[in-house]
DNA sequence: TGTACATCAGTGAACGCGCGTTCACTGATGTAC
DNA sequence: TGTACATCAGTGAACGCGCGTTCACTGATGTAC
């Protein structure tokens, strides 16, 4: 793995580090969340276990900052939905959002389990990221809003009730997905469609 | 733990047998289910882990039928939710039963956990259960089509799409809850109203 | 420019842990005579 | 009714495994003189 390692990477900054987690990341495109291990980390980065604790406090703190990265790239291809819908309008932008989300469970599956394991995670380092609603919610909330100004009914009594549940819808849809006992690795244009049309039928134009 | 056990139960049909998921069902009610294994079982049920291998092929087949006793219970309480709105209208009955199945969640959540941990089980003992959709799908059509006959009009195109909108707006939810990071032990009634409200959207009267 | 030294990111061996599983066994039960 | 025996549900000790973590160490790096 990875080409010769310098007995020491003094002043280049904790590379070792970066390199830990992406090593975490590529694990986890091969095997599921729970075989996730400090010492699967440091075999995938090639260098021995202890060398992961001269940058973590413990397996823990090393588990922490994985899902933190997770959390990130989630959010930032949710982001991307988004964007692909501009121009559109705000409905457009909300279904992208939850169909980026759809994209990034059903392609990168144990990140997503490492994200949404339904027992917390209860390492040593607290996880003091926001909980799976947080990221999405205000940019969901946003759009929501803007639908309402263009015309469209809610579908629950208020905005906050109204994206809750446009989050429970597509999370709902995508942890059935995930648990069903055929798990079919082409269920991921079915599902898209089915959040967009419920997006649609959630969110009607009323004018 | 538990009486005096006789050395033999020859003749007793397997006792331990139900003893040992009994024993894990207690076990699920103080441990989130990651911490379930066939020694925790015995030990709980107070026998020599070895002595479940006598009734168990492996430590798969014991968790296999756990899983399978679980799947019994929900689908049992669900059954009772819909009891429960005898005499009112579909929709009362969707309602309970989608509220049975936030209660279950909620008040055993370890079971849940064990049900709907979003890594498909590998255990050595295939699990031929239906997945999650399947014990709630067929009551939960059925009293879509009723809907319908009373004058509601569809959430989505068709009866099939209504119930996979129902039960993912139920998981969803639920799931959501389940791993916010300050998970609420009180949020099961704000919960219960929130799938009531959504139910009643999304089957509106048409007339 | 050369040398001595402090720093610290890495190493490999070892620990105790709980896991699933196997082994030879024991002793109460039920049955055949 | 009594006795000898086969059955088999239990036992405790032991195995190898991967885990997280600790320990004393090594040796390249960067710096002070």
């Amino acid at each position: 793995m990875a080409t010769k390692r310098p007995k020491s990477l003094r002043g280049q900054g904790g590379r070792l580090k970066l390199d830990l987690i992406e090593a975490a990341m590529r694990f986890l495109d091969r095997a599921p969340a729970s075989d996730l291990s400090l010492r699967m980390v440091a075999s995938e980065a090639g260098v021995s276990p202890t060398s992961a604790y001269k940058h973590f406090a413990n397996a823990g703190a090393l588990m922490a900052e994985v899902v933190r990265e997770c959390w990130r790239q989630l959010g930032a291809q949710m982001v991307e939905g988004a964007a692909q819908a501009q121009g559109k309008d705000a409905l457009a932008s909300l279904q992208q959002q939850m169909c980026a989300y759809a994209r990034y469970a059903m392609e990168r599956p144990s990140r997503y389990q490492l994200l949404f394991a339904l027992e917390p995670m209860d390492f040593d380092a607290p996880i003091d990221l926001p909980g799976p609603v947080q990221p999405a919610y205000r940019s969901v909330c946003a759009a929501i809003a803007q639908a309402v100004d263009e015309g469209r009914g809610l579908p629950m009594p208020d905005v906050h009730f109204s994206a809750l549940l446009t989050l429970s819808v597509a999370h709902g849809r995508i942890a059935l997905a995930h648990t069903a006992p055929h798990r079919d690795a082409n269920a991921l244009p079915e599902i898209e469609s089915f959040i967009i049309t419920a997006l649609e039928r959630l969110f009607p134009h009323v004018k």
